[in-house]
DNA sequence: GTCGATGCAAACGTTTTGCACACTG
DNA sequence: CAGTGTGCAAAACGTTTGCATCGAC
């Protein structure tokens, strides 16, 4: 395990190049923050806070502060990569933008189910319709039960 | 303005007394502070922060303090009296349990607009049949851009 | 060399908690 | 008088920011 600042390959070198490239692009700087960070969002389950992308990262750059995360998961974000939305209480989840879904959490164990668009389709459109309101189903969770725990009748 | 405990009538005593009723068959205690936040939730606008709440019941009665509103609010959470809901960032927001709806909250200029059940019934219905999810339609938020913003294309 | 990015520490806004005292029942 | 509720101060938590330095281009 050499302390290289190229990190071993992960099967997402091409990805993390071209979103280093709009980065690149908007006068952006390629740092090994940066780039370690890229790779820890697509290696890692969707649904990353970021303390958990900073621990990621910090295996290989344990400097790399958590800070540093932040500023540059807003910058992602605004670049549109990637999305962050709240489930409930605790901290905020990070994800790529791509593949658009909504989320079904549950308030009684905290599992996130990954929904498919089509569970928002009647929604966003009467929104739409009714209030000319435009859903962002990427940045959203649904609250409610989750079917072990609603079956438990757990509060 | 007399420091009298029983504060002027506003209108709601009766749903007031109702819940304190609710409090004391849990062996709780009824309250100058708790007797001062239920007539502010009667009394204030929907989405009421704990902070908003608090600032209500400091009109009538300064020294209590927002630990004290916390509490409480969780106290009649747990009682299933009101509700709260995190609206992207900032402050969470309490309302009463009854008329359950939710809410579409404008991630641009922040405003909320209270949406009928109707708007979700499909998402519910789905989220049940595929994932045996119960949504809790009254405690949760859709994000996306109003009409104004949207028309106004700003991000 | 320029200017964007980083590490660090410190501030921030919201919420929670520990404790001694006050009040309800 | 028992035990719940309170005020207060301080901590906890996730996140943001100011600043001096570092490093990409």
């Amino acid at each position: 395990m050499t302390p290289s600042p190229t990190p071993e390959p992960t099967g997402h070198e091409h990805q993390v190049e071209e979103v280093l490239e709009l980065v690149r692009a908007r006068g952006g700087r390629v740092t090994t923050a940066r780039r370690q960070l890229l790779e820890a969002l697509f290696e890692a389950p969707p649904h990353a806070t970021a303390e958990e992308l900073a621990t990621a990262v910090q295996v290989r750059s344990p400097d790399v502060h958590l800070s540093t995360i932040y500023r540059n998961l807003d910058e992602l974000e605004r670049l549109g990569v990637i999305v962050h939305t709240h489930f409930g209480h605790g901290p905020a989840s990070y994800h790529l933008a791509s593949s658009p879904h909504g989320h079904l959490v549950c308030e009684t164990c905290g599992v996130t189910i990954e929904a498919p668009e089509a569970l928002f389709s009647e929604l966003t459109t009467l929104a739409k319709e009714r209030f000319g309101f435009v859903v962002d189903s990427r940045h959203f969770a649904v609250v409610g039960r989750c079917a072990t725990c609603a079956a438990a009748g757990r509060e």
